[in-house]
DNA sequence: TTTTATACATAATTTTGTTATGTATAAAAA
DNA sequence: TTTTTATACATAACAAAATTATGTATAAAA
């Protein structure tokens, strides 16, 4: 599980970040099946070994874009005493979904080819 | 040779290349030795597959940043009878390009990890 | 009882890009 | 021969996407 208060001890470019938050919400959301916006910034940050941190500022405008352009559905739920937004994939979002992630990935592989690095199966 | 008209094929997103600019400037003139911009964009272009095309408004703000922060330096040659600005690093900016490569791979390779690529000899 | 964590959200500002515009030379195409 | 395309630089207006700051509220830990 995620354990707080640890701090980043790499290096790490928040620049090259931009442009990808809504991407990784995708792929969170598409592998995890349902997530909650705090959620995803723990998720991003253990997943990144503390190097990413999900501002507010940034995640909300991004879900709320999402589910505007009807690739996330949002079901509210109270937990406790508090409201969480859980965010999913709905079917007729799957396939923009889908598209977003693999130009994602392939965007990715022209990085890491321009920067000489290797990735494991690709031509 | 670069072969000019050629349209994308594929699917790419600009967005991921949000910060990717100045490290990428730092890449190939790592590599190349010395570069003026106008080549930087073609051989962006070209090892991009096409996809990648530097705008003249985010390249040349770019270079006089980097020469600012002292990890170029520019030096203009007339070729023809047009005007070439050649950018180098200087040995006083080696240790800052290097630092900002390393920073990049990395980072990169936190997004491989976080979209589910795997990246050849990562551990 | 104060701080930290959880959980949402928005406004002001900054960063970083695109698009449009500008200057100028050289080569290719119509 | 004239127009378009390519080369080569640059900046200004604008837009997108982030950070930073601020705000509300509950729960747990120090």
């Amino acid at each position: 599980m995620y354990v707080c208060g640890m701090k980043p001890t790499t290096i790490f470019s928040q620049e090259i970040l931009r442009g990808t938050i809504k991407p990784m919400i995708i792929k969170l959301i598409t592998d995890n099946g349902r997530m909650y916006g705090y959620q995803i910034t723990q998720c991003v940050r253990e997943l990144s070994g503390e190097r990413i941190q999900i501002t507010e500022g940034a995640l909300y405008p991004a879900l709320h874009k999402l589910v505007a352009d009807g690739i996330l559905r949002v079901e509210v739920e109270t937990v406790g005493n508090r409201e969480r937004k859980y965010y999913s994939i709905p079917k007729s979002g799957a396939k923009a979904a889908a598209a977003k992630l693999e130009e994602t990935n392939e965007s990715i592989g022209v990085l890491v080819k321009l920067f000489g690095l290797s990735l494991y199966g690709a031509e």
